[in-house]
DNA sequence: GAAGTTAGTTACTTTATGTAAGTAAGTATA
DNA sequence: TATACTTACTTACATAAAGTAACTAACTTC
């Protein structure tokens, strides 16, 4: 019997990542710091998805919600330490992407 | 107006990646080619979903499903080189996983 | 011939996602 | 002062994807 049992943490990166949207979300942030519309009409992502994925990728650590108390107030969602450490994996994907997929079907 | 239309090749990436299961079919594919109730087993995914991943990820180019005709019939499902060249990727987010995911909860 | 294995499929339930409309706070416009 | 608009969401409802469990067809081993 063969038992090779991913390794949980990586299992969990691949959870994170391959939640619908979660990546383009985060790959979205990497150009900078970013309100909740702005996000949404980037990705194309619906604002009852949006605002789940960013609860969840707040939670866990991975994007920071910001409120700015101007008036009106501006919430602004930013990449943790943790958020940009992900760059290296988005940057392979999209190489890989160039590499291999055909923009066609 | 701000417009940045993520790259369609990128996009398409990501959703080969981010379908659940995906990934991990292909990090299991990494060790060699298997047959699908290995695969099953090894990730804990249903017999139904493997299916319809197995058959989508053929359908990509990623996996090649190879039919030997000894009797009983054994099917084996390996990588094709679009495959094997997702490495990268999965290694990268298998080093961020080590250095940032908590196994906890 | 009874039971087990392999590679699935089918039927049914649960969960996730999408769509559209609504809301509360504030701004700008007439 | 009312009307319309923006932002950051939430709510209700519809559809799609995933999970569970049982089933099948071909073959093997006991």
């Amino acid at each position: 019997m063969k038992q090779p049992t991913i390794c949980p943490k990586f299992e969990k990166a691949i959870s994170l990542l391959s939640q619908r949207w979660s990546a383009l979300v985060i790959y979205q942030l990497l150009s900078g710091s970013q309100r909740f519309t702005e996000i949404q009409s980037a990705i194309g992502i619906s604002g009852k998805v949006l605002s789940d994925r960013l609860k969840d990728l707040e939670h866990q650590g991975v994007v920071k919600r910001v409120v700015i108390p101007e008036t009106p107030v501006i919430i602004e969602y930013s990449l943790t330490e943790k958020g940009r450490s992900l760059e290296s994996v988005l940057r392979e994907i999209e190489s890989w992407s160039q590499l291999w997929v055909n923009a066609e079907a």
